[in-house]
DNA sequence: AGTACCACCTGACGGC
DNA sequence: TGCCGTCAGGTGGTAC
């Protein structure tokens, strides 16, 4: 599912495949996922506009455009968004809901099969970080920020990882493995966590997200004491070799190792 | 404030 | 073979 890592990922994708062409056409096959924008509005205002830049703001990810009016291309990938480039006349890849057509030829198609990603436009980028209460990017945040950020905090470590108005751009399976690699039982309440430990917690998380972006989220690069690639029904361990162990928190599915994760 | 549950959405998968 | 229920989890809404 994409989060903070995979966004990196789809951003420096972009960034190579996309930059500084100038946008010829656009078509929206599935108006579902349009934000604040109408179909009309979009492939109104791109064409003889390019991408100049982009900025990833926990999992948003935003192009900037060129022209007078300062704009930026919104997207969000909910949880099967990608981006797919290719050049001539190929077919669309199957699923692209949204599908920038450059002059040169080049074309840029966001796919997103469960339709439950985004493509909007915003006048500015922190503006809409605001509005949407983001909390600091996972990957920019300060130690400090994000101790303080977390103490006196109620409820589990799980909920306040993903919880986006405190910490943009974690969701289940990377506070999965953060709660992994640091060893803790994940229905560890914040509260259990002095302010050091919650610094370990932090050091680890950013392990965690710069290992991830590093193996290009390919889980057949991620370093063998992952759990992650093992994250399914019958999945072992890597640290214990015994089968990992479904639980529900903060409403979604863990998988975690009892052997390995503990109460602190 | 934190949690639970729902809706949106569709492909994969297991059971029958 | 094919139908059906369940699951997957991103955001955002509601209720408690």
């Amino acid at each position: 599912m994409p989060e903070l890592p995979d966004v990196q990922v789809f951003k420096e994708y972009l960034d190579s495949t996309a930059l500084h062409r100038e946008i010829e056409s656009v078509d929206v096959g599935s108006t579902d996922v349009l934000e604040d924008v109408s179909k009309r509005e979009l492939a109104g205002s791109l064409p003889g506009r390019s991408i100049e830049s982009s900025r990833r703001h926990g999992k948003w990810l935003f192009g900037e455009l060129s022209g007078d009016e300062p704009g930026w291309l919104l997207l969000h990938f909910g949880m099967t968004g990608s981006l797919e480039a290719w050049k001539g006349e190929d077919d669309p890849p199957e699923h692209a809901r949204v599908r920038l057509d450059f002059e040169d030829g080049w074309h840029l198609a966001f796919v997103c099969p469960r339709k439950l990603g985004r493509v909007g436009l915003v006048d500015d980028v922190e503006v809409f970080v605001e509005e949407r209460e983001l909390g600091p990017d996972a990957l920019e945040v300060e130690r400090e920020t994000f101790v303080e950020a977390l103490s006196g905090k109620r409820g589990t470590l799980k909920g306040a990882l993903m919880n986006q108005s405190l910490l943009a751009g974690i969701g289940n399976e990377y506070s999965d493995e953060i709660l992994f690699q640091a060893g803790l039982h994940p229905r560890t309440a914040v509260s259990e966590l002095d302010e050091e430990r919650l610094g370990e917690l932090f050091d680890t998380m950013r392990e965690v997200l710069e290992t991830a972006i590093e193996a290009r989220v390919d889980t057949s690069r991620m370093p063998d004491d992952w759990h992650l690639p093992h994250r399914h029904g019958d999945g072992t361990c890597p640290k214990c070799g015994k089968n990992l162990q479904r639980l529900a928190v903060v409403g979604l599915s863990v998988y975690w190792s009892p052997d390995a994760q503990s109460r602190p």
